[in-house]
DNA sequence: ATCTTAACTGTGT
DNA sequence: ACACAGTTAAGAT
């Protein structure tokens, strides 16, 4: 991949997730997946090594990332969020909207998304723009359950998804 | 309560 | 064109 994205870590209690920017903002968020070679809070630069291009913006996005990410996992409302820069189909986006309407410790249905975006039976593409949902935490896609109020999927492991909503207070 | 089946849509190959 | 996916509602067991 060619692209000049800047790669930032961020160490939780549950784990060291991993950022990445473009110039427009927060673009993907990892879930802690076990080897990351960096120890601490260090910084590692994109592809290309254009550390010029690191700007002081980047910095104060990932403060807010990392701010925002960390009360999530203790299941509160981040006051601020950092600016979104996701890639995704018009469609995906459409979802991707409506999940962060989802306010902390509530939840909705694959449908009732299809349904808010004017799609009601694109509900298995729903799950599918979950799916590729490349910020997860911020962006709630655990909030989103089966209709029958069933955990449904999860593209991090559902032992995550049940973990978040815990955290917020949600009862399956 | 659990299983099977038949729709349905966006996305990647 | 085809297969798959974080679904769903209905029918059978």
């Amino acid at each position: 991949m060619k692209n000049n994205h800047v790669e930032l870590s961020i160490v939780t209690p549950d784990g060291q997730f991993t950022a990445r920017y473009t110039e427009e903002g927060l673009a993907e968020l990892d879930f802690p997946n076990g080897h990351r070679p960096t120890r601490g809070n260090e910084a590692e630069n994109g592809a290309d090594g254009d550390s010029s291009r690191r700007l002081p913006r980047v910095r104060k996005w990932h403060r807010a990332t990392e701010s925002a990410l960390k009360t999530i996992l203790t299941g509160r409302e981040p006051k601020e969020f950092p600016p979104l820069a996701m890639a995704g189909t018009d469609f995906q986006k459409s979802v991707w909207r409506q999940l962060r309407k989802i306010s902390r410790g509530k939840t909705k249905s694959y449908g009732e998304i299809a349904q808010a975006i004017g799609k009601p039976n694109a509900v298995r593409a729903v799950g599918g723009a979950c799916g590729a949902n490349p910020i997860p935490v911020l962006v709630p896609c655990h909030r989103v359950l089966a209709a029958n109020k069933k955990i449904g999927g999860f593209s991090g492991g559902l032992d995550w998804k049940r973990r978040l909503l815990a955290r917020e207070g949600v009862s399956l």
